[in-house]
This record gives structure tokens, sequence and C-alpha cells, in this order.
DNA sequence: ACAAAAGTGTTACACGTACACCCATGG
DNA sequence: CCATGGGTGTACGTGTAACACTTTTGT
């Protein structure tokens, strides 16, 4: 076999940023780390790559394995190379970012791998650079909420315009106009109106939407700035 | 030694998407590949990530061994780790992005590493997955610069609004009003205006401006839209 | 009846766009 | 003195934010 001579090789390992919305608040799926060093301490959900997979679908193995999900929103973030990152060996860690429905998540929560929500809020200290990952991540969010319908990864299938207010009011750390959020939210033609009210939070109860998935997919383009006719430009 | 058993190793990649512009064109730098395989095909400039450096200081190492140049705008963009990309033995290539002000290298062109600027638009076809790095890196240069200032990065000092919208109507293929374009790009307040004109380009001339560095940097967040205040959201 | 949340109507205004028009200058 | 590109003034329309007000229903 041939190779290439005189370089070293290094660990490529995955770490995964997992968000869940519980309805009130934002949060994000730790785990308590099974190895040395710092065994015990709170991480982020990782693996090491193996050798025949790319990387995100290592990034769905793993989000796998612990959650037992499939098919959610899965985005590369970034890669982590400082050579003191882990002070075991050197390896660079490729971070992933999740958007799950924590309702479809209700399992083996502290049993094989020890796993806990957090409020995103208040996070405990986090071994290596897990917490600048997060950090990136949490920024990543709001950059692409602000411009793509990335956040209803985060809902059930049916949901109201409230509950998706609330979701965007802790992504911001603010609060909106309720009456100019839903309308600006409906305009956007996303959504279908269900029959059914969710009376849990009001007297007179909110409609539940479905998003409409075709439309979904379609318009996950951005409508921009600075330029005269974004729309039409960016692909 | 300490280390994580029975975990495999792999190469990692650094390879340099380069832009540039030279007044009417955007263009990229590529080299001559001198490795085996594909030797003497086009490809990006590329290496192997030491055992002491950061993914970082990696890039800025083959970015300056290639053009000379230090403090020039350089971005991780994504890492690509598909299992067959490098056909000789499996690599992990982080690719990062620069912008350069292409008259500030006018050197060792087709010297070393036989480098020469192709036309973005008539690009050659590229070793391994290069092709799909230049894409995706093109789709993000049109993303950033429809929200941030980010393309001053590839014009000389002084500058005229004209060039800077040759420059923006060859990134998104289009044509904009120029007399918006100009009001548009003042009124943003980066822009220090000379008191000499450029006359190679019209009778009239075009007056120089220079990029208020300060408020450059201040101003790198993003104005939005989907949420009401995202100036004062978004960091 | 009342409180409390959901949602509608209306208005003011900022901003983007279009375009008529003026400016400066070299040939 | 006119062609050419640079640039200003202004008018129009769309989209966003603010907020008074109505609807619904459990207690």
């Amino acid at each position: 076999m041939i190779r290439y001579s005189g370089q070293s090789r290094l660990l490529i390992a995955i770490d995964c940023i997992i968000f869940g919305f519980d309805g009130h608040d934002i949060k994000l799926l730790l785990i308590q780390r099974g190895l040395r060093p710092e065994k015990g301490k709170w991480s982020l959900m990782g693996g090491f790559l193996e050798p025949a997979e790319s990387l995100d679908d290592a990034a769905s193995r793993i989000l796998k394995k612990l959650t037992g999900l499939e098919g959610v929103y899965l985005e590369q973030l970034h890669a982590f190379g400082d050579p003191l990152r882990d002070p075991v060996e050197r390896t660079i860690s490729v971070a992933y970012f999740a958007l799950v429905d924590i309702h479809r998540y209700e399992k083996q929560l502290s049993t094989e791998y020890h796993a806990e929500w957090f409020l995103l809020k208040e996070l405990p200290e986090l071994i290596f650079d897990h917490t600048t990952m997060v950090r990136m991540a949490r920024r990543e969010l709001r950059y692409k909420a602000a411009l793509h319908p990335i956040l209803f990864e985060l809902l059930p299938q049916r949901f109201t315009i409230p509950q998706l207010q609330i979701l965007y009011e802790g992504i911001y750390d603010t609060t909106f106009d309720n009456r100019n959020f839903s309308r600006k939210v409906l305009s956007t033609g996303l959504l279908i109106k269900q029959k059914e009210k969710d009376k849990a939070n009001s007297k007179k109860g909110a409609f539940y939407y479905k998003l409409d998935k075709r439309k979904y997919k379609a318009n996950f383009q951005a409508f921009l700035n600075f330029i005269p006719n974004p729309d039409k430009l960016l692909l």
C-alpha cells in the first residue's frame, strides 16, 4: 500500500452539540465522561472517527448511539485542532450541532451514558474545549435562525405560534411583540393551520400549526441586506 | 506516554481556497500538484498539519509559503472527510478560504509551486474533491458578503466605489444601479473619502476611498430579517 | 363578570428601489 | 461641445414596528 511518507497521523474525534427545547427553555444534552482523564466530568457526546466512515456518518452514528434518533437536523460546525486541546494525545475534533425535538427523546437518560439535559444558560463546567464549542454553536444557531426557518427542528410536528415565539425569545434572550410575531411567521406561508387548539396555556387557546415540509425545504435560502435583490441572487 | 487505545489515526491536510480580484474579475489561485498521484494536475494550495501547530496556524503557514503574505483574511470553511477523497491514503482535509489583495501578490508565480491565477468562472479540472471545496467557498463568500463588509479584503487600501461595485457584481454575477449602490455603501459610514480621484476609468474620475478600520472591525455583525431588532441582538 | 392570552386592524415611518437629472472632464 | 462615467435629488412603494382594540373561554 502506498502512503504519504514523513507525515504524522492523528486521532479524529467527533463531538455533538445537541440542542433541545422543552416548551420553556433551550437545553443541551450532556454526558458524564466515561474515559480517563476527566472521568465523571460533563462533556459533549463524542467519539472517534472510524476507518470507513465519513465525518457526517460518524456524527449521525454518535448521535444515534446516544439518543436513538435518526433523521434529525445535524450540521458541521467547525474543526478544532489546538495541539493541547486533549491532554492525553493530540486529537482533532470536528464538532457538529444537532437540533432535536426533545419529546422524541425520553429514553435511557442517565443509563448507559449518564446523559442529562441542562439549561443552556446554566451549563456545568465542561471538559477540554467543549465550552468553546458550545459557545460557537450557540452563536451559529442565532445567526442561522435569524435568516433561515431552522428552529422548527426543535419543535414537535404540531406546535402553536406562541410556543414558537417562546423558542425564538429564548434563542435571542429577549421578547417580541406577539402580534407582529405571529403575522410575520404566518406571512412566510410555511405553516399549515390545524383545526385543534392548544388550551393548556391559555383560556382562548392557540391554534396548532404544522410545517409545510415542501415549502420549508424549498425556502431555505436567505433574504438579505446590502445587496439590492438578494432573493433572486443567492442560489 | 498515555494514548487512546484501539483507535486509528489519520493524516490531516489543510487546503486553501484563495480568492483575488484584479479590478475586473474574481480569480482563484491554483498550483500544479507536485506529488503523485495526479502530479501535474491543478489543485488548491495545501499541505499536511504539523505536529505542534493549530489548524489556523497551519493554514496561515501554507498561505504564506505560497504567497509570501501574512495578515490576510483567512477563515475555516469546512472539514472534508470522505473515506475515499484521497486515493493514496485516507486524509481529512480542513479547508480554509482566503481573501487577498491581488496587487500585494505579484511574485514567484509559476516558480516554486507553478501557481497561477484562474478566472473563477473558468477553472480547470481539479484533483480530488477540490472542486467541491471551491463551490462551497464560493457559496460561503456570497453568503457572507451579503451580510458583512468582507469584500473590502479583496481590494487595495485605496479604491473607488465603482471598483467596489464591479467586485460585488462579479460575486453575484449581476449588475446593480450604480447610483443606489454608492449611496448604500456610503451610508454604512465605513468609508473615508480621499482627496484624489481615479481618472483611469472615466473622464470625470471617481474619488478614492479608504476603509475606516476601526468602524470596520466594530461593524462586523449582521443586520437581518425575520427578527424584529436584529442589530441589537446578534452580539 | 373578569382576567388573561390569542389574535386583528390601523397607522407611522424607515428603507430599498427607480429614475430624472446634474457634474466633471477628455477628446 | 458632446459623450461618458460619476454622482445627487426625489418620489414611490413595500415591509416593519408600535399599539389600540377585539375575541375566546376558564374560573
